[in-house]
RNA sequence: CGGGACGUGGCGCAGCUUGGUAGCGCGAUUGCUUCGGGAGUAAUAGGCCGCAGGUUCGAAUCCUGUCGUCCCGACCA
């Protein structure tokens, strides 16, 4: 291609709506371009990169067993009530009417229109196993968009499921797709962490992230460098302290004027933190989002309470939970704000972290203002309707599999894969028959990857503050030449040479041949990071070029004829 | 949804405090010079100052509302 009849605008500036790299780079390298808040257009360097991403997935989903197909983004309402997400996706859910006014959605994701397709099509055991997957455009009218491609409402993302006849046939297929995906992403240029995760909305039992590490990554990862484990923050286990051999104390109600915050009281009462517990008060609310009742949850005074797991506890959906108004609350359960305890709380679920059974003579609040109780035990004095483990795994905390500190790193989330189980297949009654006429449900796996988001993520690991430095995978083209002079007929002769032999050899080729200054070609060169660069200029006359890649800082001059050669092993090296 | 900031030629911004009908840099077009790291010069085009009300003789500027954008939080395969 020719970069004088390229649709290009590159910008000089940063536009003030970008602050992250990818963001800032995609926008000034002209690859996407922003129509309303979250939703991206792709300019022809932007689409050739997407273009590679798909294309490498395409290939090792195809390896791996899978088979394309394309469904519409549009989806009935009637499938999505069926599987009962209608009500428990939530407002993310992008809903639309007809002219009817029957209700339909984006789709956010798939399960279920992919479950419908099975079950019409899939009747018996020798069907199955089967892999079907498509590369699609997907809507989620997200809360705040933010960071370009990384988080927007409209994004491509591939999406694969899986069917089997039991759950050893799930594992396996987990397993390909686990695989396979590793192999995508090494493939992409990524530097990744495949780590545990919970299934939030899609839902299922088994759950990994595939994680490309960044700091301006939203999820927040947890690993152990001893063992080899690695979670979301969500998810990772956290030991419970052991059981003390205290002896339990009697309760005693301390005054505690102004301590509302753990860090108060403890100071207060000359307390370790560890000797408190603190509670958290939430309000629930019913599919149509009427409130449902008050939640209490309770954990050590030093820990940190983690959202995810409380819904999971309470086994209803995230956004079926809020802070509850303190105020409100109280006249129905006795919670009195900055001093709530379970002792004299009523009517509002309590959970407890599990640790808190074990622990003896806590403080917690007396729900009473300005008051706490000393030496609250679990069993005597309170009890919780639902233990479970509540805590944040903070950095520094014991690996729950082998003990070491754990460390934490933060990453951008760009692949998932679950083991869904029979979860969409029941209530949609996706049965096939086996050996003996008898009917079983259909047992399911779902792969994710973000291709766009991917795409931001293999920016953010490879930059510098010139520009892109794109890995040749999914460069949109493998060689640029800057043609210095396209005046002066010795160099443009030159250039065309090795235009034309390059595309010859299957390179795919830009040719810098604008009527502009060489400054400017260079800068562009460095801001698109096109992997190998060739420029021709004053050598010309002698036949020299020079050849340079993005990622060095040396460039080497030699004959036209070797740098082509040199071109073409190298991107066939690399792509 | 809560908190904060911002909307002025394609892009980045000034002007607003103290109202008088819009300016700078980049970019674009044309000429001349220049030509190996975002050139110099001269000229030209391009803006109902987000939108709607209000105050005023007069509003980019003050007031109210509204829409949009970004950041933090809430939320989020």
């Amino acid at each position: 291609m020719r970069l004088s009849k390229m649709h290009l605008k590159t910008l000089r500036e940063v536009p003030n709506e970008a602050e992250i790299a990818s963001h800032v780079l995609l926008l000034r390298t002209g690859m996407i371009r922003k129509l309303v808040s979250g939703v991206y257009g792709f300019m022809p360097l932007g689409w050739r990169s997407v273009r590679k991403i798909e294309d490498i997935i395409r290939q090792e989903m195809d390896a791996a067993g899978g088979q394309e197909i394309h469904m519409s983004a549009v989806q009935p309402a009637e499938l999505w009530q069926e599987s009962g997400r209608w009500s428990a996706y939530g407002p993310e859910l992008w809903r639309v009417k007809d002219r009817n006014g029957r209700d339909f959605c984006l789709g956010p994701t798939h399960e279920e229109i992919f479950t419908d397709i099975v079950r019409n099509d899939i009747s018996s055991h020798r069907q199955l196993p089967m892999n079907l997957y498509q590369i699609q455009t997907k809507y989620r009218d997200e809360a705040r968009p933010r960071f370009g491609l990384m988080r927007s409402r409209e994004f491509i993302m591939k999406d694969a499921y899986s069917f089997d006849k039991d759950y050893e046939g799930l594992d396996e297929s987990y397993r390909i797709m686990y695989e396979a995906y590793e192999k995508i992403f090494s493939r992409c240029g990524l530097t990744f962490r495949p780590v545990e995760a919970d299934s939030g909305a899609i839902g299922g039992s088994n759950s990994h992230e595939f994680t490309a590490l960044s700091e301006v990554g939203e999820s927040e990862i947890a690993y152990c460098e001893k063992c080899s484990m690695a979670a979301t923050t969500e998810r990772a286990e956290c030991k419970d302290d052991p059981a003390s051999d205290e002896e339990m104390l009697p309760m005693e109600e301390v005054n505690t004027p102004e301590t509302k915050t753990i860090e108060e009281v403890a100071d207060f009462l000359k307390l370790d933190k560890k000797k408190t517990m603190k509670a958290l008060l939430f309000v629930k609310y019913d599919n149509d989002g009427n409130e449902n009742g008050y939640v209490a949850a309770f954990v050590r005074g030093d820990r940190e309470l983690n959202m995810i797991k409380l819904v999971n506890a309470l086994d209803i959906p995230e956004h079926a939970i809020e802070f509850a108004d303190e105020e409100k609350m109280s006249k129905v359960t006795g919670c009195v704000g900055g001093f709530t305890g379970p002792v004299g709380l009523h009517d509002c679920i309590i959970v407890a972290d599990s640790e808190l059974v074990g622990a003896r003579n806590l403080c917690a609040g007396a729900c009473k203002e300005n008051y706490h109780i000393k030496n609250v035990n679990y069993g005597r004095d309170f009890k919780a309707d639902i233990v479970a483990d509540l805590k944040v795994l903070k950095p520094g905390d014991p690996c729950p599999v082998c003990g070491a500190p754990v460390k934490h790193a933060r990453g951008i989330e760009v692949g998932q894969v679950f083991k869904l189980g029979t979860k969409y297949s029941e209530p949609m009654k996706a049965f096939y028959k086996d050996e003996n006429m008898k009917d079983h449900p259909i047992v399911m796996g779902c792969y994710g990857i973000g291709v766009t988001r991917t795409l931001a993520a293999v920016v953010e690991q490879h930059h510098d503050e010139n520009g892109i430095i794109w890995p040749m995978s999914v460069a949109p083209y493998h060689v640029i030449i800057t043609l210095v002079n396209p005046a002066d007929e010795t160099q443009a002769a030159v250039a065309e040479k090795i235009y034309e032999d390059l595309q010859k050899a299957g390179v795919e080729v830009l040719l810098d041949d604008r009527k502009e200054r060489p400054g400017v070609k260079f800068k562009d060169a460095d801001l698109l990071g096109i992997p190998v660069r060739i420029t021709v200029g004053k050598g010309a006359a002698e036949g020299r070029v020079e050849y340079k890649l993005r990622r060095d800082a040396e460039k080497t001059e030699m004959s036209a004829d070797a740098a082509t050669a040199e071109a073409v092993k190298t991107v066939n090296e690399e792509k």
